[in-house]
DNA sequence: GACATGACGATTT
DNA sequence: GAAATCGCCATGT
């Protein structure tokens, strides 16, 4: 089952620091996707059936929750950010570049 | 087994 | 600068 770009995706994913997020381009091209960016889509999805996988985490490049209709709730994705402390403006991580968190520097700055 | 689609990104026109 | 197109892997039908 595993043995694929998605076991590597949830190992990145899962390493995200709290009140921190990342991009689907930048854990595609940590795994070496590349421009495969959909595939991470698709293993937040897969995701989904792992708590432990903070999906929430997880926005599109422009720090937008495209992700979020596919959580439980529509609000459950805003709400977890914002208990880690991330402030969500109109679906819109604030200050995204800031929080940004990339999966190649696991010092936090 | 093949076709179509999908939580995106980058590049090119 | 914006719009359109390709790329990429996996899942679902």
């Amino acid at each position: 089952m595993n043995d694929s770009l998605f076991d590597l995706i949830f190992d990145i994913v899962r390493h995200i620091p709290g009140g921190r997020v990342t991009s689907y381009g930048a854990i595609a091209r940590c795994i070496g996707a590349g421009g495969s960016a959909r595939i991470v889509g698709w293993a937040m999805h897969a995701a989904g059936a792992y708590p432990q996988i903070p999906a929430h985490r997880v926005v599109n490049s422009k720090g937008l929750l495209t992700g979020k209709h596919h959580f439980a709730t529509l609000t459950l994705m805003q709400e977890r950010l914002e208990q880690e402390g991330i402030e969500v403006k109109e679906d819109q991580v604030v200050d995204f570049k800031q929080l940004f968190w990339d999966p190649a520097t696991l010092s936090d700055m």
